[in-house]
DNA sequence: CTGTTAGCGCCTTCAG
DNA sequence: CTGAAGGCGCTAACAG
């Protein structure tokens, strides 16, 4: 039997026998109430069923316990299994999660930030990679934000992200404990700052191993399955070959296969390749990838705690931005093996 | 230049020199200010960067623009893709979604719904297919709500989903249009309200062009991978060997798939297969795998069409609650071709 | 430790 | 067509 009108807080102020200044205290800071208060007041919210009216809640404090995740989209798994991370967290500490879907359209960003101000959100998350610049945004008072996987462009929001430098060095210490030597670098390319730092991680680990780099090793590429196709035949025109490759991305990786299986090559028996993502398709092709892992769902959780960690602090003194790198994992599958010994 | 405090509606009307009542009407029923007057209100909201406060919106009208959206798995690219139309049809319509993830857990599913009270939530989209039986629940006075996907057990919410039954016998149709006449179906269950319906529409197509069907074809299942590698054993120990096999989802398709490999057949030379919901492996796959494709987008949009007119309507009597079949579109790919001439 | 009270910003009668 | 005023439910002083 559903009460018709839900209850207020002054149908438990009326019940409990106490006023609705102490019913709100028993509620949200039940420590400044005397403990047989807090029963009776308990018990008067249990036969009402009472719950909280956050609307008028976020109206008087100013402030809502909404977090609004913006995303280019919300479709691509990188996306969707970090915000498992974020809604956990956030849920975990009385926040919810609003999503808003940019579709890389600056018009639908703005309108999304603008629910910042009217829903008076308690904080944002940003996919985005980068705020349209507009007077409309700049005029804007946004709430504490932080980013994740890709730092705001021109801004200075703490960030949250992988650590691109241990991954690489680690996808690169697997191939080299394996035995590798001859390790060609896919990917190579001064245009995103995630594969500058894989390839810094790959020459940590080739130093760190006293291998000598072979410049012709190194191939460029823009994290397009074509552009590993292209690494591959351009490695069999300049008859250099190595024995692996380590490519920046899981997609590069992907094409490299594709372009060594058309020569009729085996993966791993001829060549190893490793991967850097761990996107869904690197389990289904043959062999199955081994990569490192983005380490998704810690990634949403560390940026809720972050994220929250501002809202309390409230300074409105952005100090230094912090960055948090978030070292991933290596996952072991199919495409590593010691390289063969007779030459190609 | 943010401005210290954001604007309020009282700002606006004093610049625009009118009465807030006249600003209300001017931003919400524009057609019942005078033009001249609504002009100075714009003007004013311009110069202010006005946002109307949510909150105190929502308190006031005892209702948000927020819906709540609860799902088992965000994860699930059932979900993230129907969330994409649910998202931006919500948006089109000035409502903001609230995500719930409740990992089948009663509990969590609990707390969600209360914040459709404390946040006086417009409306409710279950991903569920069921609610937690709870006295709590039962009490608790839920807004307009839909089901997508799985319709809500013992619960009369309108339901917005995909027509199994014209999937099913599509993709019959196709296979028929091949040429196969003996075709099995994989994953006869009663346990499964969707499977029920595409073996309905397996049983039309097959009606509809006279094909007496053969009994032993029809091998149960549940969906699995295993079930469908099951089948396919099942098949050859009986003898009794179709040409095609139409199989109730996708997971099975990759289990059929699987075991006609290992036996050394080829798909689609030696046997044609259909899947149905076109999950991301079916791309993957090899051949590449010919399936009923979810309409899942679709699915979103139409769910919050039905949920704003739900909402829009408040009839709190909810009259037989209508049910929106959504025809799913037959994708083409690599796994059927015509029978082959000469018996296996 | 508890009660009284003043708004938070808005929409909506009700009068003009 | 416009203005005045009440109150939605809650929290945070301020008193007691």
């Amino acid at each position: 039997m559903a009460p018709k009108n839900q209850a207020t807080i002054e149908d438990v102020a009326r019940i409990a026998g106490v006023s609705i200044a102490t019913v709100s205290r028993a509620v949200h800071s039940p420590e400044r109430v005397a403990k047989t208060t807090r029963q009776k007041v308990n018990q008067a919210i249990l036969v009402t069923g009472y719950t909280t009216n956050a609307m008028a809640r976020s109206l008087r404090m100013g402030r809502s316990n909404i977090i609004l995740v913006l995303a280019p989209d919300i479709g691509d798994p990188n996306f969707s299994s970090t915000l498992i991370g974020i809604e956990t967290e956030a849920r975990a500490r009385n926040h919810a999660i609003l999503i808003g879907h940019t579709q890389n359209d600056p018009q639908r960003a703005i309108d999304y930030l603008r629910y910042t101000t009217s829903h008076k959100a308690a904080g944002l998350v940003l996919f985005t990679g980068r705020l349209p610049l507009s007077d409309a945004v700049s005029a804007m008072p946004l709430p504490p934000t932080i980013a994740v996987f890709e730092p705001v462009q021109d801004a200075a929001y703490p960030y949250v992200g992988v650590d691109d430098i241990a991954g690489g060095r680690k996808a690169t210490e697997h191939l080299l404990a394996a035995g590798h030597r001859k390790i060609a670098f896919v990917g190579d390319t001064q245009m995103r700052a995630a594969f500058r730092r894989r390839r810094a991680g790959f020459d940590l680990a080739m130093d760190a191993a006293r291998v000598d780099q072979d410049n012709r090793l190194i191939v460029e590429g823009d994290g397009s399955i074509e552009s590993g196709r292209h690494a591959v035949e351009l490695l069999f025109m300049r008859d250099t070959l190595p024995t692996a490759f380590m490519c920046v991305n899981d997609t590069t990786a992907i094409g490299v296969m594709n372009a060594l299986a058309a020569r009729g090559y085996n993966v791993p028996l001829d060549f190893s390749v490793t991967g850097f993502d761990d996107v869904p398709q690197a389990t289904y092709i043959s062999p199955a990838l081994t990569t490192i892992r983005q380490p998704r769902s810690i990634i949403g959780k560390t940026a809720i705690e972050r994220l929250m960690a501002l809202i309390e602090a409230d300074h409105p003194a952005t100090e230094t931005p912090k960055e948090d790198l978030i070292s991933p994992d290596l996952v072991l599958r199919g495409s590593v093996t010691t390289p063969r010994q007779t030459p190609i």
